[in-house]
DNA sequence: GTCATCGATTAGCTATGCTAATTATTCTCT
DNA sequence: AGAGAATAATTAGCATAGCTAATCGATGAC
């Protein structure tokens, strides 16, 4: 059992350091005018490819009329478009614009840039310790 | 400048982690029946003690009015308690009540199981270079 | 002691979350 | 094939959470 409190101790670290990340690289997303719902979807969209509302809404764990709204704003921004999918005219599609993949992709190159910065207080030798966990975090979130 | 690229694409794949890492965890949240606004906020009180509704609002990356309401609510739930601050009768402090520190620690020990769950996957090895990457990644994300 | 400044709140707007109800399409089943 | 159930999206209406501007009381500057 002290196995599994050990990893319960990692878990918490991790997660505290999750929160804080996020937080940090949060600031940035002013820059972008884009609200924050809209963002998280957009980026969605636009990594993911086009998507259909529902899984859109599970995605981003909203329900479909908080989801239908977001993309209300996302198509008056000129940053999204619908379509109905030809496989089930019940259904839309969403995907991103150019400007709405040029968009999301410049806030997220300001992210990143921005914890690039704070990363680059560490040695070699501390970048490459977390080069090498990266692979073992990407592999225990993958879901199940 | 290989280095300075090779720090962004590891900031890139830590920020993503981090991401897919929260909305995993959240889902853990709705069990904890406080909005999720509230919860954050209870969440420094309860980790960082008593605080004035500026600096609280500042931790939380939103305005003194938008925290001045999340704290009625956390009051009215009887989760939060505000007190004039003697030292500055214009200022007021925040502290968390007994019941929101229990509601905070259970919801926070949920994610944190939760997260442990999905590390539990992985091995001895694999463990300890999250070990051992975490020392790291918590010196390089301290404010400066 | 007066006046500017500062912390918090109130008022009023927009955005984002929800459930319930509606509409259109698809699926099921005889 | 057609009736009825199920499904995808939307609309309506509510609560929560974000903002700025304006206000009120306490503090600080001079």
């Amino acid at each position: 059992m002290t196995k599994n409190l050990a990893t319960e101790e990692l878990a918490d670290q991790l997660h505290s350091a999750a929160i804080r990340l996020l937080r940090l690289v949060r600031v940035q997303d002013a820059a972008s005018g884009i609200a924050p719902a809209r963002l998280s979807a957009l980026s969605v969209i636009v990594f993911g490819g086009p998507i259909s509302l529902r899984d859109l809404a599970k995605a981003e764990q909203v329900r479909p009329p908080t989801m239908s709204r977001i993309v209300d704003a996302l198509e008056t921004q000129g940053l999204a478009r619908r379509r109905i999918d030809q496989k089930d005219r019940r259904a839309v599609l969403i995907a991103a614009t150019k400007k709405g993949a040029t968009l999301l992709k410049q806030g997220r190159k300001r992210r990143v840039k921005f914890l690039a910065s704070y990363l680059s207080r560490l040695d070699r030798v501390e970048l490459s310790l977390i080069a090498d966990a990266l692979g073992a975090i990407q592999r225990a979130l993958q879901p199940r």
